[in-house]
DNA sequence: CAAGGACCCTGTTTGC
DNA sequence: TGCAAACAGGGTCCTT
């Protein structure tokens, strides 16, 4: 689901009502979302803790407990969800349950069941994150020098080669797409055939198209809410995710889909033309 | 190294 | 209308 996005949205809006408090008590209710951890350790963990800082790495929440991590996956489903009474007026698919010490309530709603909650040590988190994520798409790390390096030589498409999250934190299928379109590059071309200035464009693309879905807060297509239960607006602004068959906004070519890495894949064939080299 | 599929789950949409 | 297959924003693991 949420991609980065739509988890700086949850994370910006957690941050004024969680810092500063203490988790008066943690209940999980479904097992699977700690595994392969013991939920009643990572309740046990949690409670008691007060929340120090409320950060984000790629698509992950990483909750600073003075020297306790709280990392969150929301994967294709999971959402975070306030109350200020500490109830919650729908319960359906509610995972977890969260009571801070000034009577509010933290929930988290996952359909699919497929997000996941750990408690790590420095240690744990930092072999997490150097091995498993890139840069920041929205630092200085994050430029066309380094995407040169990861990209020469690839045969990989382009557009897997965006979803990897050891390319650029936070990027998913979505704001791939977007980023493709903007930069005028067809998402199955070989990610070692883009010269020098469709690098930058892409490296600029992708900024852009994260920035202004953190400034829409998100994207809601079917599942995604903000904690406190707001849709984003980004899907509104689309160029191509979802868009098939409408005229693309930059041409006169009709946006299409096709599947790339295994993923539903849109773009405009006139305006995304495969490269003669790919 | 890359591609494709299965898998982890449930709900909604699509197609016959 | 009814039913079953396909599909959904993520990520990992395994096989080819």
């Amino acid at each position: 689901m949420p991609e980065l996005p739509e988890v700086e949205t949850v994370r910006r809006q957690l941050e004024p009502l969680m810092v500063g408090r203490r988790l008066a008590s943690v209940s999980i209710r479904d097992s699977r979302l700690t595994r392969p951890l013991d939920p009643h350790a990572v309740e046990a963990a949690l409670t008691g803790c007060t929340v120090g800082s409320v950060n984000r790495r790629g698509k992950y929440l990483v909750f600073d407990l003075d020297g306790v991590n709280w990392l969150a996956h929301l994967r294709m489903t999971g959402a975070f969800l306030t109350t200020s009474t500490g109830t919650f007026d729908d319960s359906r698919h509610l995972r977890a349950v969260v009571q801070l010490d000034d009577g509010a309530g933290v929930g988290y709603r996952d359909v699919r069941r497929f997000g996941t909650w750990a408690v790590l040590t420095d240690q744990e988190l930092d072999y997490i994150f150097t091995t498993h994520l890139g840069p920041e798409p929205l630092s200085d790390a994050f430029d066309q020098a380094w995407l040169s390096v990861r990209f020469a030589r690839s045969g990989a498409r382009v557009k897997a080669a965006l979803l990897d999250q050891t390319t650029a934190a936070g990027v998913g299928n979505i704001y791939a797409d977007e980023a493709l379109w903007q930069a005028g590059v067809h998402p199955a071309r070989a990610a070692g055939s883009l010269d020098d200035s469709e690098i930058v464009a892409l490296v600029a693309a992708v900024r852009g198209a994260l920035t202004k879905g953190i400034e829409r807060q998100g994207a809601t297509l079917r599942d995604y809410r903000a904690p406190d239960g707001a849709s984003g607006a980004m899907q509104d602004e689309f160029a191509v995710y979802g868009r098939e068959g409408e005229p693309c906004n930059r041409c006169s070519g009709l946006v299409t889909k096709i599947r790339v890495a295994g993923r539903g894949t849109w773009f405009c064939p006139s305006c995304q033309p495969t490269s003669v080299r790919s």
